[in-house]
DNA sequence: AAATAATCTTGAACTAGTTCAAGATTTCAA
DNA sequence: TTGAAATCTTGAACTAGTTCAAGATTATTT
């Protein structure tokens, strides 16, 4: 069954019992989405945070000029949304989108608050995967404000193989902070030179 | 007293008795810091997290060819560390130094957990503003590849209009990843220009 | 009140990365 | 299996931001 992995994952952090995960299928979906299907829009209010069983997907913000910028990829046990989104429950501004089709287990906003009344150490996984989220992030600022966008790809590279397999080079570019265009020069680059 | 603010701030959130408070207190330390004086030291293990009763820091991190990149700026009611440092008690990279003379109150690594254990709601509190500092070092990502270093100086200034008066325009630059000259250029061109 | 250290400014030369345009290749739906 | 859409490549012209160097200004310490 999907929740399987969920509930590993879960478990990895608290310890969860058999009527726990009772409670917790009863107060989420599943969701499947095609290829190139939206998840939330920006714009819209995120209704639901969303815990990847299958597929890949990402989360980006799209300028006034109209340009793309991912904010993260979500692969299998990975988790997405807008949180400001979700937690406010005002409109997005990134969209969430699938590469691959894909299956979810959604939470939503009130069943979230009913699962941290009735499971309370719910609350400790969330602060631990969001303090790991947060730690990701900065790295990722100090990471692209002190290297070149062609060490930032090598540890991407290194950091997320299967990612870099499964998602289009222009999207990688997007998340890496450059274009399309000088990506594919890079890699070039990589491939003439050493 | 200084806890005052600390405990005003955890109480927007979640609700502290007069005996949680007091545990609180037993399990914290005050700290007072001089002016550059550091208070986690990168390639040192961070040893506790920091909040801020008075004062303004920052954390930063020295890349490779010794150049310093500005990750986090905190002042009254803000919390810093080098969090992955602190939550896995390894080797920090960032530094957490005082801008100004300041008074901090520590969380040690072990009296933290204690403190989850003997004030369970604290998780809540913890999670709930990790969420927003998250949410805050996600949008930081996507303005910096999404608007130039003018427009991304503007909103600084907006939305820290008390940081701006306090924090030298190098660290400023060095936040926004630009170099102090340039930033400098930027806001001659303001004064004579629009 | 000096002296030193820290910070800020300015210009000239440079470069990492962008933009535009056009074609080549791959993927996918019908 | 073909046509359309999506993705990738390449080169030429450009620009936002960097680097270096030197001097000016402001803080801080003695």
């Amino acid at each position: 069954m999907s929740y399987h992995t969920l509930v590993q994952h879960i478990n990895r952090h608290v310890t969860l019992t058999e009527a726990e995960v009772e409670i917790l299928k009863s107060l989420t979906r599943i969701k499947k989405v095609r290829k190139r299907q939206f998840v939330s829009e920006q714009g819209e209010i995120t209704r639901y945070e969303s815990y990847v069983v299958e597929g890949c997907l990402r989360c980006y913000h799209t300028d006034e000029d109209g340009n793309e910028h991912v904010v993260q990829f979500a692969v299998e046990d990975w988790w997405t949304a807008d949180l400001h989104s979700f937690l406010t429950q005002s409109p997005a501004h990134f969209s969430v989108e699938a590469i691959e089709p894909s299956v979810l287990i959604q939470f939503g906003y009130n069943e979230m608050e009913e699962l941290y009344r009735s499971i309370p150490k719910l609350e400790r996984f969330f602060r631990t995967i969001t303090q790991r989220a947060y730690v990701a992030s900065q790295k990722r600022i100090i990471t692209s404000f002190s290297k070149d966008a062609s060490k930032r790809y090598d540890e991407f590279r290194n950091r997320y193989p299967t990612i870099e397999q499964r998602v289009p080079q222009y999207m990688i570019a997007s998340y890496l902070g450059i274009s399309p265009e000088f990506l594919s020069k890079i890699r070039k680059r990589k491939l003439t030179n050493g």
